[in-house]
DNA sequence: CGGTGTGAATCTATTCACAGCA
DNA sequence: TGCTGTGAATAGATTCACACCG
């Protein structure tokens, strides 16, 4: 046993813990088989990734599904939950503010930021909202540890450093630009667009 | 020289390609650390990458943006028009809807479908729109090579299966479900969740 | 010199093969 | 016997070091 998690296997174990959470037979038992089902990894891999999480007491004779949530959560640190907020609110970024699956998956939607002031106050929602420049004071006194940046991307830099100087350390990026953070700060980028090219490319490769 | 990129650096590309598409000075020479800086990616690696690709007539003395781009896109076969549809047309589906950033991208938004009828009928929109159970008929009729996936996880499969069977071989699928489908298709997950608990255990893995 | 391009070395992840438990 | 768990073997990616070009 390892004390130390390969990145890709902690990827594919976050993934693991949100599809058990979707099983609706928690009390089940599932074996490396059916995971491999489900997730669409090699058996013989799930069984390594799980071999990563320290704790597990197996029963040899298959897992189940509750404890490997749980077994996965002290691993990995994913208990409480994680204050958020989401800049911009775009087409994109509207569309997350309405979206009920924060909450469940243990990310609380705190606030709302935009450059635009008409926005903020037209907007329906349950989610305080404030305007951009509001972000050092708001999201630090909101204690926000996890920042989502959907603004257009000539202000994707700025966003960040001023989610930074708040005090946030984890952000979400959908812009296509590359964020300069400290060390400490994690960023993750999702981009469709970049997807789709990556999709067109394997395509292209397999004839 | 080899024939074959691996597929982390075969990512970065196309990674790259997008954020050289958006120097507005095209023509001017770029060199590998300057490269670095706007990708986050180490100058050694970017040339690594580079090397990869066939047919770059290297000055020896940095890159031209614009060959570099051509380059690229010779070699990763994404010079087309790609036509493209999404199935899902909730918060997240009609948000793209309306994205404008396809078509400079390469690529065309060709039909969106939804299960529900209201929806196709009262949303405003250019683009042609019809219910989820024409997707075989529609999608295979309008040439339609890549899908995105915006429905709810329990019709995830289902809609993949029908986009497959219309000819479909390239999917983007928002939905947190493993899709099944055959060797031929290339599928990519994107899943804001899973960034967040990748992001949340990375930061607790730093302390 | 200040850059590129690339084989070789290192580091990392995946797969295999099998011992051992239920 | 069926499945887990894991060291060892393999495959793969990144980094390094340096020859070579403008």
């Amino acid at each position: 046993m390892q004390t130390f998690i390969p990145q890709p296997a902690l990827e594919r174990i976050c993934r693991l813990r949100i599809i058990l959470l979707e099983q609706v037979e928690q009390e089940k038992r599932i074996d490396s088989n059916e995971i491999s089902v489900l997730t669409g990894v090699a058996a013989n891999t799930v069984r390594k990734d799980i071999s990563y999480l320290e704790g597990y007491k197996g029963s040899k004779q298959g897992y189940t599904v509750a404890e490997l949530i749980t077994c996965i959560e002290e691993n990995l640190k994913l208990s409480g939950t994680v204050r958020t907020c989401i800049v911009g609110l775009g087409k994109l970024g509207s569309a997350m503010l309405d979206y009920p699956g924060f909450l469940p998956a243990g990310y609380k939607l705190t606030a709302g930021f935009d450059s635009d002031i008409n926005v903020i106050e037209l907007m329906k929602t349950d989610i305080p909202l404030f305007p951009a420049y509001d972000i050092e004071e708001q999201a630090e006194r909101l204690n926000i540890e996890l920042g989502i940046i959907a603004v257009p991307s000539k202000e994707a830099q700025k966003t960040c450093s001023r989610l930074v100087a708040a005090g946030v350390n984890g952000i979400l990026n959908f812009t296509s630009c590359t964020l300069h953070v400290p060390e400490k700060i994690v960023v993750r980028n999702i981009s469709f667009l970049h997807e789709f090219d990556i999709i067109s490319a394997l395509l292209a490769d397999k004839q």
